[in-house]
DNA sequence: CTGCTGACTTAGCATATTAGGC
DNA sequence: GCCTAATATGCTAAGTCAGCAG
């Protein structure tokens, strides 16, 4: 059936193969790799088919959305059954609802949990009156609802100094979002900040070439330096890093110096390295006024430049900083690494905001690229970088109304996934067994996203890009397949590189018909052709937007991870747990899902160390323990004889004693155990990015934990929507 | 389709800040 | 209070996915 693609595939991939023989990063890094393209024959001769579907998909959208709980629809924006629809102008929200809802929730909250006050405001107990500022008010049509409008306020000056306890807290999430496709109606900011201008290096601080001193002209210093503050690290020894820097740092010489400097291995930039090391110390060792004094300044530029105003309220930047120039450090094997990553000026820089706003202004003297007014999008700024000629943006901080609602959204979608996940599953088992091989692949392909957590895998550029892969790029030499294995059947091998060119090894048992279609999809391949020859992404996707309305791939990974947390967390957490056996639960239940979704971390460098300093500990609790135990019994011994108060008194202090000490040791085992448990895995990324924070704030009110021993401070601002929202009822 | 690119999310590592032990 | 280890934040690379032109 399939064919015709691997002639031109292979002879591709002996051209790629050559320079593809870098070794990896992490040491847990290994498999070879080589390059492989898709061919580009398609085949769509399935109208019938997926006309069905699409009827299937309506029915479950019916389904869906007459199941009852107007919570479940998504973004828990839509009106009840019970109330009418003012006009049918395509906002079918119903302010007024939201509102009595609303109290409900609160009630409950407070119920559930009076602490949660406290808890949310530390700091800003005074939340000011702000000076009313509403000449912002274009946004019509997004009617902030009444509540909004005691709150609705702007602090365009931003002069807070004292602490940051500015306005309340405003809830975006209780009012409508917009419809139309446009993210704003109002943008106004000051623009990015740029990096300081170069500053030449002193005159004793001196490069020397082949041994002798010379003196670079600034362009070419600028770009040095770059690599002398690299030295000590291990991208300077790789050969693709120093070729790379090389021929882009001769770009920037003169011709006297470019005549001269032929070889790096004859450049000698110790002097300044030293020179920054010595800086860099010399910053450490700042007195507490100069200390503070940069911190202010800090300040002030965030005051200044770490806001802006979109549509009524001000909301913090993500990134408002210009990468400065610098080295390119990619991932793993980068064919790009130590390329020059160029400095960013006025002219590169492309303003988005809107017509009405008081424009941001380009430093004295330049001009920016473009000043557009574009609403269908959220980004403030944008210029194209250099390296591989993408785009980068400025954008809100993920506290804000625009990241928020999104990340909302997303969850609800993974929960839209739950109800008609298994009808999915059920599907892609039947579709096994098709007759046409690429609903084979595409139905293999999506049981491992679902059971695996795997990522799409799109296509990359060869030769621009690390080499890595995900589901539907991966290739022949990325699976192994064994019939038996360790007294399992059927046990299919995975080891390939993933994002950031972490390494995926994982060895599991799947079904036979899975196993058989494996088997079919490799015959007659090459290692470096592609196991899914006739899938890519856009495919995949296609396929899950029939079966779910806004279903892809990736909400696979934010379905299982989520729904992994939940079952565990039902799991592990036991109700005579204190709360730091508690939290050691919630981490191991977090940790299930960073396993699953393979999110690694390099072990940190002081770990055996700060490991050895905790055993010690460990031990010496131990033997307090022993002799607290002594003295205890000690003095029951005493109160025996003596039988007098003081000493019945002495027996309750030492029984205060010993229980104080067993908890003290019991923290710091469970510490121990916390910590070796995550010493290669990252739990901040499925916190951050997979796992619904509704579900941990549930938990943390059911059991009674402080949400700050959940989420840290950024985290909270992240998630106040779900602190604000979820009781501890919530079902994910 | 198919390739390209724009917009936005997800990712690990580097650096800064804070907490906690002496 | 000082110093170190732990944690939080910043940075930017590297993904996903959709939409469009050809």
């Amino acid at each position: 059936m399939e064919s015709g693609s691997l002639d031109y595939n292979s002879q591709k991939h002996k051209d790629k193969h050559k320079d593809r023989e870098h070794k990896r990063e992490r040491d847990n890094s290994k498999n070879g790799n080589s390059e492989h393209r898709r061919s580009s024959e398609k085949k769509h001769r399935e109208k019938e088919k997926e006309q069905l579907k699409r009827k299937e998909k309506q029915k479950e959208e019916k389904f869906h959305s007459s199941d009852g709980k107007y919570r479940d629809k998504e973004n828990g924006f839509v009106s009840p059954p019970s109330i009418k629809v003012e006009e049918d102008n395509g906002y079918h929200h119903s302010i007024k609802h939201e509102k009595s809802l609303k109290r409900e929730r609160d009630e409950d909250e407070y119920k559930h949990n009076p602490k949660k006050v406290k808890v949310e405001n530390e700091k800003k107990v005074k939340k000011r009156k702000q000076e009313d500022e509403s000449d912002y008010e274009e946004r019509e049509e997004r009617k902030p609802k009444k509540r909004t409008k005691e709150e609705k306020k702007v602090t365009t000056g931003g002069k807070k100094k004292v602490k940051n306890e500015p306005e309340e807290k405003w809830k975006w999430w209780e009012e409508e979002r917009y419809t139309d496709g446009s993210k704003w109606k109002f943008l106004e900011h000051k623009g990015p900040v740029f990096p300081p201008p170069y500053e030449p290096l002193p005159g004793h601080i001196r490069f020397y070439y082949d041994g002798k001193a010379m003196k670079l002209s600034p362009g070419a210093e600028e770009v040095a330096t770059f690599y002398a503050k690299m030295l000590d690290h291990e991208y300077t020894t790789k050969d693709i890093f120093r070729k790379n820097f090389f021929k882009d740092w001769k770009k920037e010489m003169t011709s006297e110096e470019k005549s001269k400097i032929t070889e790096l291995k004859k450049c000698d930039f110790t002097e300044m390295h030293e020179y920054f090391k010595a800086q860099s110390e010399a910053r450490k060792q700042m007195s507490k006024e100069e200390k503070q004094k940069t911190k202010e300044e800090n300040e002030r530029i965030l005051q200044e430049y770490g806001y802006c105003v979109m549509d009524n309220h001000r909301e913090r930047i993500g990134n408002f900083r210009i990468e400065p120039p610098g080295l390119f450090r990619g991932r793993g094997d980068h064919p790009k690494m130590g390329k020059l990553k160029r400095r960013i000026r006025p002219e590169d820089i492309i303003i988005n905001c809107s017509k009405d706003s008081v424009y941001p202004k380009p430093p004295p003297g330049t001009r920016w690229k473009e000043v557009r007014h574009d609403n269908k999008v959220t980004w403030l700024v944008s210029w194209t970088e250099n390296i591989q000629g993408s785009i980068k943006y400025i954008m809100l901080n993920p506290s804000s109304r625009i990241k928020g609602e999104k990340d909302w959204q997303k969850y609800e979608t993974a929960r839209r996934l739950k109800k008609c996940v298994e009808r999915i599953r059920a599907q892609y088992r039947e579709d096994w067994r098709s007759k046409e091989m690429r609903i084979r692949q595409r139905a293999v392909a999506l049981y491992f996203i679902d059971k695996l957590a795997l990522r799409a895998g799109n296509e990359k550029d060869e030769g621009e890009t690390a080499d890595t892969v995900g589901c539907c790029s991966l290739r022949v030499e990325h699976i192994k397949l064994y019939p038996q294995l360790d007294g399992q059947d059927y046990v299919v091998e995975f080891d390939f590189l993933g994002k950031d060119s972490i390494r995926y090894y994982n060895k599991i048992p799947v079904e036979k018909r899975v196993f058989k279609n494996l088997q079919l999809f490799l015959e007659n391949k090459q290692s470096e052709d592609d196991l899914f020859d006739r899938l890519n992404t856009s495919i995949l996707n296609k396929h899950l937007q029939e079966l779910m309305d806004g279903l892809t791939a990736k909400v696979f990974r934010t379905y299982n991870a989520s729904i992994t947390l939940q079952q565990q967390l039902k799991e592990l957490t036991s109700p005579d747990e204190n709360i730091p056996e508690k939290i050691l639960s919630y981490n191991r239940a977090n940790r299930a899902v960073a396993l699953l979704c393979n999110h690694q971390r390099a072990p940190p460098k002081t770990f055996e160390k700060s490991m050895q300093n905790l055993q010690t500990k460990i031990d010496e609790k131990k033997k307090q323990l022993s002799a607290a135990k002594k003295e205890h019994k000690a003095a029951k011994a005493d109160a025996k004889t003596l039988r007098d108060e003081k000493s019945k008194k002495a027996v309750e202090m030492k029984k205060k004693a010993v229980q104080r000490i067993s908890e003290q040791l019991m923290k710091l085992e469970v510490q121990a155990t916390d910590r070796e448990e995550n010493k290669q895995i990252a739990l901040g990324t499925s916190k951050l990015n997979y796992l619904d924070p509704r579900i941990s704030v549930a938990w943390c009110k059911k059991w009674g934990v402080p949400i700050e021993k959940i989420y840290n401070k950024t985290q909270r601002e992240k998630f106040a929507w779900a602190i604000d929202m979820a009781d501890e009822d919530f079902e994910f």
